[in-house]
DNA sequence: GCGCTTTTGTAAAGCGCTTTCATTTTATCG
DNA sequence: CGATAAAATGAAAGCGCTTTACAAAAGCGC
């Protein structure tokens, strides 16, 4: 591999002349430019990712964390990686995609200086990676809301607003018994989401009543068990709002029992996974608008990046309803 | 952050014997690695990963690229993302994810040097970044086949033997009508699991008939199109092989046929995606060891960065049928 | 042509490590 | 007990860049 020396001598200047015309900086001859970016072109030379770093002090470079727990297998994060992805390569810095098991390799991941930032997903409640990247003083952007959000820049989706969506559309559709099966509460996301539908369930003079709420452990059968436990309390329930994985689900036990889909029950999932167009019938759900969020966060980080200052921003994104086929009117 | 010369001043020894010790070179005092260690773990101090790089000429790192594209949303992808993560740490290295929408964005990536090698995924049959990374002379390895296997490392499924796995079971069940759906055949295992398939056919007397194959463009009208034109060709058809994504569209449409699943029609999917379990009913499978891949894949870039003139290797794995309930006897 | 500013360029230090090679200390042996 | 080998440690060079501080060349008004 080419080093900056071979260019310089290439181009018959100096390797500091190389370095600032490959960084915009200062003023040059269009012709010295010219030879330099010649043998830029020439050699195929790309600057050495360490000793640039080293040299520079940052990496220019962003990572996003991702932990990877067996059930987290839903393709959303897919368009989550590819959407930030695209993001972070748009605000000028390189992209690293980092999935941990365990904090221990995160740790040993993020203290050694490999990026200048970090993006966070899939955010637990009391997040380890959060206060870990407070201590080392490593900027950082969280995607989704821990319960601690104290002086941290987060990006989320506004769930107050998601929950009326749904809400509202089956109350429209006539519904007035709508159940909740929560994904597991851990999960912050899962909390807030069954904190917002409660609220907006009451202000709607519907009281949220514990009968119709139940928490799958993320599994198929913890699933099922949810609805099991939410139907023996309550015959009367026309309408489940849930999340678009354990959705299907739902919707193929509601099958197995001889309930029609949407005649008998209507079925409403959360976040427009790709799965949820793939589902039968298809999922009526509610779209996050991926990209947006990974703009944001992108966003939010290359300014923390700049002004290390700046009062820590809380931005959530609004989301809209995906009518397909899983809603429909609710029964006599 | 703490840098090696606090840890030496604060341990009394040189910056040398703290690097040899951290790096379990050479023979030490017991009780010198003890107040260097010490050191370490009160300081909380973590190498920098440039001025490691660039001292050592290595990173320690391997990272996986990955396409991503619209379509390619398969949740099976997180499973190979999880299990690549902690095949590559349990054989040493640090582990990065890149993801790419374009060849540009891996080249920019690939030149600067942040790895010491690649693992390929999702191959393309003429994959640039194979070209590329040869030119490079960087080492990687292939996760999938390439048209051009000349001189690469391969790790990939034996497709030879899950279309006989798949095959087989449909034989054993009375099937002989059977359809081969397949996904767009510019993706290489696409290509080679239809090739597979035919062969196979062929070998148990059943002509592989073009009336028996169509392919999709990956997306859903796509699918529900194939479909079409296979029935329209063929109504004996009893089964129909293809892959985990399409069968989702496959179950959906042939329900909205009227057909039932598994009593007209039997349909095997092809990659154990974690949404098989999720059809409805059920998708019987080919489970490809996802995490025997990924382990292959990280010793055979492990024996590759360490004897760079070994023979390139192409390792088959071979994957196991998973029964569920999309698959039964062929009606009469 | 003279002093001034602006433009264009360079030399050298240093980022935080690893590595080579030399040196000091300690153990071993006749 | 001195010579020799082995064990333990350190000094210094250098990895490939950026950055600071400074110098040479060019342009300009008079």
């Amino acid at each position: 591999m080419p080093t900056i020396y071979d260019i310089a001598r290439e181009a018959g200047v100096s390797i500091t002349t190389v370095s600032n015309i490959l960084n915009n900086k200062g003023r040059f001859k269009p012709e010295t430019v010219a030879r330099v970016l010649e043998a830029v072109e020439r050699l195929k030379y790309r600057p050495n990712f360490a000793a640039k770093s080293l040299a520079a002090r940052r990496t220019n470079t962003v990572t996003l964390s991702a932990l990877l727990t067996p059930e987290s297998f839903d393709p959303l994060n897919l368009q989550y990686f590819g959407a930030i992805a695209q993001a972070v390569s748009r605000s000028g810095f390189n992209f690293l995609l980092h999935i941990s098991h365990d904090l221990e390799s995160f740790e040993r991941f993020a203290s050694t200086g490999i990026c200048d930032g970090w993006l966070l997903m899939m955010i637990r409640r009391q997040d380890e990676r959060i206060a870990l990247l407070k201590e080392l003083g490593v900027p950082f952007v969280s995607i989704g809301r821990p319960d601690e959000m104290e002086g941290v820049d987060i990006v989320d989706t506004d769930f107050e607003q998601t929950a009326r969506l749904a809400l509202e559309h089956l109350l429209a559709l006539g519904h007035r018994r709508i159940a909740y099966l929560a994904e597991p509460l851990e999960f912050g996301y899962s909390a807030i989401r069954l904190r917002a539908y409660l609220a907006c369930l009451k202000e709607y003079g519907l009281e949220g009543n514990a009968d119709l709420v139940a928490e799958t452990d993320g599994t198929e059968a913890g699933t099922v068990r949810a609805l099991e436990a939410l139907w023996s309390r309550d015959r009367s329930i026309t309408a489940i709002i849930t999340h678009d994985i354990p959705a299907l689900t739902v919707l193929r036990t509601l099958r197995e029992w001889g309930l029609e889909i949407p005649r008998d029950v209507s079925v409403i999932g959360c976040s427009d996974s790709p799965l949820a167009a793939l589902a039968d019938p298809p999922l009526t759900t509610i779209n996050l608008y991926v990209e947006r969020i990974a703009e944001a966060a992108a966003e939010a980080l290359a300014r923390r990046l700049q002004e290390p200052e700046a009062p820590p921003a809380h931005i959530l994104i609004p989301a809209r309803l995906v009518v397909r086929e899983s809603t429909g009117p609710a029964p006599r």
